[in-house]
DNA sequence: ATAGGGTTAG
């Protein structure tokens, strides 16, 4: 009886004293135990307050649903509670029920209640909050007033883009009682268990591979149902905490980070922080972040001056905002200064500066700086593997991106949706579809696929391993479209030589009042060049100068200078290109190089070869090219000599090499190759094709090769180049009626390209060839290229 | 009450 009276006396006054939860639950079974009657509320309430300080999940919940009538330090710790473990609906649910019950919040309970406000980025309410805030004299509090600034520079510019609205004023219509039907410990296990997609586990991968196949399936079918979508909302959606899963999983983050330019609430947080009679490093930090996040670079340094000004030291807090900047500025000298100010105050092992720096370098162009900083970090988590890994790949590393992938999961680090658009380029660059399916099979079980960063890679990369269709549907399926999901979508097209569609494309996109940047127009002027669209062409690089105020770069000019190539108007070409804005790189005169070999124009040939030779003389591909081109018009003098002079110099060939992807495998082949162990059964493959073939009307054409070997040999070397080798090779290897799709590393030579049309209508196969620089689609004797490339 | 990482570009 004493005993328990002295322990309930301790608890009344220092509450914080009770640090374990056997403690807490001890105190809890006295007070249930003696029954107090007065004051029972009042006492757990303490107990209550005990157990969201030391977040206890259950032990806090079961708690707070048996007080009917809560007092207010129930209802604060609830709200807190809620708050820190990401229920915010609730928390804000919480708030607005405390307030229907009579009992007055105080400035304790606001930062919590704003934070929910912004997580939710639910801005009315928010602002309502604010109102009522100012109403009770609160908005002088330091916690609040940080809260309030902290809302206002998330949330900027969510007017413009529609925002979410009133999530929470929604959600808390309908559940007046939510208290009542409180289902938050099952949506916490059911979120972890969303999360724990297992990613470690090799046995999963197969799994992969049928779901994808599946996928693809339905959208052969042409039917969407059961697709991804719907697989996805089967583990995902019946949740019923959606809102809070795609916040936390980054959905809504487009919102965010779509709003760099505007200012909307910079007045809102100006007010609010030149108000404040105290300010805190946490105010500056929030002040600074919010201008930094908003694009607003100058306003953010001159604040971290001002703030050693106010005898404010910047901390890390205060560098993980400013490094962002010079970062986006490409000032590595900056950056540099950073890094040294927080390697003296001893803040260069903090996981966050670690990734800001990472980012930093690896945006400089400085991936080896980033790759050492990565290395010499003493923890490292789920930010700074990915940060590591963007780099890499941004930077075109593609192996060691996906090396630190791998090591990622070995390292036991949960992959984020972040870690998969990262990633997704390399699988993309690299044409490694099977990598890039079995990433797909892991987004859709994880419920990310609804992401636009992750969507958008998706697109890409189905696009660039070949695959259009699929890389269509899942454009088709997104809720929306952005600028960049458009352009991966335009470029797939252009890639794939359906020009008109890319145009449609195009067109859909600014009519959906997306408005296209310089990358877009790259996209849609190579589709026209593709297609030899010259008038269309012209008309939207004019428009993209005229209408949208887009200087045309390097790649604009490329884009048209390739066209008129194509199009057969060389000295245009020509023309253009000499009197272009920008200095015309090697690689622009090369396409119109690459063009005269193919209209046999030697003379122009000639005079654009020398223009690359000053522009660039260590192009040697220039050579090859203007060689064949004198091979081609039958000029095997020149050639020769020309023959002479690259070997004399060292020039190498690049050897051609093509590959087949069968049953997830990758298959090589170089031309001649008799190292493959189906080798005996291709060679016969080919033999009766070759018969077929010369039935058909194919006459080899060895102009553009060996010139140096007999005849009869010419006849035979062509007919095991590498395309055609991998080519037999998949009609072997796969069902009849099933797309063979090959992949070459260089431009193909004529006789190739005859030859796969040929085979295309022997074998009643669609076969597809990556070159170099697109898709060409073979069916029944045509290509789709319009026979240029 | 404040922080870091992501998709398109021959």
């Amino acid at each position: 009886m004493s005993s328990t009276q002295t322990l309930l006396k301790t608890l009344l006054q220092n509450p914080s004293s009770i640090t374990s939860k056997s403690q807490a639950k001890q105190l809890h079974a006295q007070i249930i135990k003696t029954k107090p009657t007065t004051n029972s509320a009042s006492l757990l309430s303490i107990i209550l307050s005990i157990y969201t300080n030391l977040n206890l999940y259950h032990e806090s919940l079961i708690l707070f649903n048996t007080l009917h009538s809560p007092p207010t330090l129930a209802w604060k710790s609830i709200i807190r509670f809620y708050t820190f473990n990401g229920l915010f609906i609730k928390s804000l649910a919480a708030f607005v029920e405390m307030r229907a019950s009579g009992k007055y919040p105080d400035h304790n309970v606001f930062p919590s209640v704003l934070k929910s406000c912004t997580h939710l980025m639910d801005l009315r309410f928010g602002e309502s909050v604010h109102g009522y805030i100012t109403h009770l004299g609160m908005d002088f509090d330091l916690y609040t007033g940080n809260a309030l600034m902290n809302m206002y520079s998330k949330l900027q510019s969510l007017d413009k883009h529609g925002g979410c609205g009133n999530i929470a004023a929604e959600v808390l219509d309908k559940s007046p009682n939510s208290r009542k039907t409180d289902k938050c410990g099952s949506s916490f296990v059911d979120f972890d268990k969303l999360n724990g997609n297992d990613m470690h586990n090799e046995s999963s991968c197969s799994n992969s591979y049928e779901l994808i196949d599946k996928f693809e399936k339905h959208v052969d079918d042409g039917d969407p149902i059961g697709c991804s979508k719907n697989m996805s909302y089967t583990l995902a959606r019946n949740n019923t905490h959606r809102v809070v899963f795609d916040h936390l999983h980054g959905k809504n983050d487009m919102v965010m980070r779509n709003g760099q330019k505007g200012a909307l609430h910079a007045d809102s947080i100006r007010k609010v922080f030149e108000m404040m009679p105290n300010r805190d490093l946490v105010s500056w930090n929030t002040v600074i972040a919010g201008n930094a996040q908003n694009g607003m670079y100058g306003e953010a340094l001159e604040m971290v001056r001002e703030m050693g000004n106010a005898n404010l030291q910047p901390d890390s807090f205060t560098l993980s905002s400013v490094l962002p900047i010079f970062a986006a500025k490409v000032d590595v000298v900056k950056g540099k200064e950073i890094h040294g100010y927080a390697i003296r105050h001893g803040f260069d092992t903090n996981v966050y500066i670690g990734s800001s720096l990472i980012d930093m370098y690896a945006n400089c162009t400085r991936v080896e700086d980033s790759c050492r900083l990565f290395n010499l970090l003493p923890h490292r988590d789920s930010v700074s593997w990915n940060s590591i890994i963007a780099g890499c790949v941004q930077n075109g590393l593609f192996d060691e991106g996906l090396k630190l992938f791998r090591r990622m999961l070995l390292a036991k680090v949960k992959p984020s949706p972040v870690s998969f658009s990262s990633i997704m380029p390399a699988f993309a660059h690299l044409t490694t579809l099977h990598l890039g399916k079995q990433l797909h099979g892991y987004i859709i079980r994880g419920g990310f696929d609804d992401n636009m960063f992750i969507a958008s890679s998706l697109v890409d990369m189905y696009a660039k391993c070949g695959n259009i269709k699929i890389a269509r549907w899942i454009f088709n399926s997104m809720e929306q479209h952005d600028m960049v999901s458009c352009t991966a979508m335009i470029m797939g097209c252009a890639l794939h030589g359906h020009a008109h569609e890319a145009i449609t494309f195009f067109e859909k996109m600014e009519t959906e009042g997306v408005k296209p940047n310089s990358v877009a127009y790259v996209a849609v002027l190579t589709a026209c060049s593709h297609a030899k669209l010259v008038n269309e062409a012209w008309q939207y690089f004019n428009s993209m100068i005229h209408d949208y105020g887009i200087a045309p770069c390097l790649e604009h000019y490329a884009a048209v200078a390739d066209l008129l190539g194509r199009a057969g108007r060389l000295e245009e070409a020509y023309e253009f290109i000499s009197g272009m804005h920008v200095r015309p790189l090697g690689s622009v005169w090369s396409t119109l190089l690459a063009a005269c070999r193919v209209h046999k124009n030697i003379e122009l040939a000639e005079k654009v070869a020398e223009k690359i030779f000053t522009a660039d003389p260590d192009n040697m591909g220039a050579f090859v090219v203007l060689s064949n081109t004198y091979s081609a018009a039958g000029r095997w003098k020149d050639a020769a000599k020309l023959r002479t002079t690259m070997r004399n110099n060292g020039v190498r060939k690049k050897p051609a090499c093509s590959w087949i992807e069968v049953k997830n495998k990758v298959h090589a082949f170089v031309a001649g190759d008799e190292s493959h162990p189906y080798f005996d059964r291709i060679n016969e493959v080919l033999k009766v094709l070759l018969e077929l073939m010369e039935r058909e009307g194919y006459v080899p054409d060895t102009n553009e090769v060996f010139h140096d070997v007999e005849e009869e040999q010419k006849r035979d070397l062509l007919c095991s180049h590498s395309e055609r080798l991998a080519i037999a090779f998949g009609i072997i290897t796969t069902p009849a009626g099933m797309t063979i799709r090959v992949t070459k590393n260089l431009q193909r030579i004529v006789d190739c390209h005859v030859a796969t049309k040929f085979i295309s209508k022997i074998v009643g196969r669609e076969i597809i060839v990556r070159d170099n620089s697109r898709f060409h689609h073979f069916s029944d004797g045509k290509c789709s290229c319009g026979d240029y490339w």
